[in-house]
DNA sequence: TGTATTGACATACGGCGTGTATGTTAATAA
DNA sequence: TTATTAACATACACGCCGTATGTCAATACA
């Protein structure tokens, strides 16, 4: 069967979003030039401009992207969890987890606020921060807790796993410095909600 | 008196820093061309890299600089307060509101880690983590905690006041955000040193 | 004091990369 | 079957970074 033109361009996008995360990760966004981008995946910059507008149309993409998959990660996870309480730790565990990932690391957490300038304006980069809003969100709304400045509270705890991320990944044994960052942000997660304003 | 070389040099650096400074809080570090940024500065790029070397090196000189400026003001405040405790919980909310200049943030929060690499192996942009450091290693110092990851909980806690300035300096009105983040900040803070894992 | 030398800075040049304008070809529609 | 659109390739113009070279004043030295 002949594919279809929007299979075809479905085809197109895939390759130069697989190759741009590639290319993004190992060198960093300034470092890459369209033409190798493009030619690694066997194509030219007239398909990438047709397809992503620009140069930050593509890395907006590519961090969208990752962002869904990191958001997906988190939430089955979360949802494997017993509790509201134990899905949200579990999910700021696996925040810092997934953030030992280089394409994570460089592409969602570097160059992407840095780029597409603030994060909070963009629709890309904000589903993690979203899951977070609803744990908390979630928690309140079953009683477990009161007076929550749900905000605040989210992206405080947002900061923090993707700082402990960043130093995790940075540290000379990533493997070994994980477990110590995990712990410490479920005692800070468990000691801020633990507060006596928030307790119902 | 007739000036000296090395004081028309050190002017020249102080002339080139302020205008990279305003320029790269402004048009941000990739829109900013080294013609505009000396040509303001009533200079030629041959000042520039002859004192910094390349464009890089300027970013991370003027890092270096509002780095600097930020853990004066932090450590002057923490200082101030009655305790270690206090000094800890006052800096980070000084970090916070401090994060509301966008030279700090465009600069420091943004550009900087994303083009100087890893924030962790540069000398810069670590003297308001050597100051949460030096405040939790105290404590721990005095007996007031015990058995405390010093490193995970320094990195917890810039990494929650960094992200809780971003949200800050992002929201509508920063002036009525900012008191619920530093709130907030506290909250958490208190909550994580209070867990009794910690407790002397 | 006169000269040599160094160093701070300006000027000139090459190369690379982005974005756009134009061209080409294949798929859909009439 | 033909006209039109859209996906993609090619070609060009512009700007910017980094380096190589030039210039001139300040220091060192005799």
């Amino acid at each position: 069967m002949a594919k279809t033109r929007a299979e075809m361009m479905q085809e197109t996008r895939g390759k130069l979003l697989a190759s741009a995360r590639a290319a993004f990760a190992s060198h960093g966004y300034a470092a890459t030039s369209m033409d190798d981008l493009t030619a690694a995946a066997g194509l030219t910059r007239g398909a990438l401009y047709h397809n992503f507008g620009d140069k930050k149309g593509l890395l907006a993409a590519v961090v969208d992207q990752i962002d869904a998959e990191m958001a997906d990660r988190a939430r089955d996870i979360g949802a494997g969890a017993g509790s509201l309480w134990d899905g949200l730790l579990a999910e700021g565990a696996a925040y810092i987890e997934m953030a030992l990932d280089p394409e994570v690391q460089r592409i969602v957490l570097l160059d992407g606020p840095a780029v597409l300038g603030d994060p909070s304006r963009w629709p890309s980069q904000n589903r993690c921060l979203d899951a977070t809003r609803a744990a908390v969100t979630a928690l309140r709304a079953k009683g477990l807790l009161r007076e929550v400045d749900i905000e605040a509270v989210s992206h405080l705890l947002n900061g923090a796993a993707l700082n402990a991320a960043l130093w995790v990944a940075a540290s000379d044994d990533p493997l070994a410095t994980l477990p110590k960052a995990q712990e410490a942000f479920r005692l800070m997660a468990e000691g801020l909600l633990a507060q006596p304003q928030f307790q119902a």
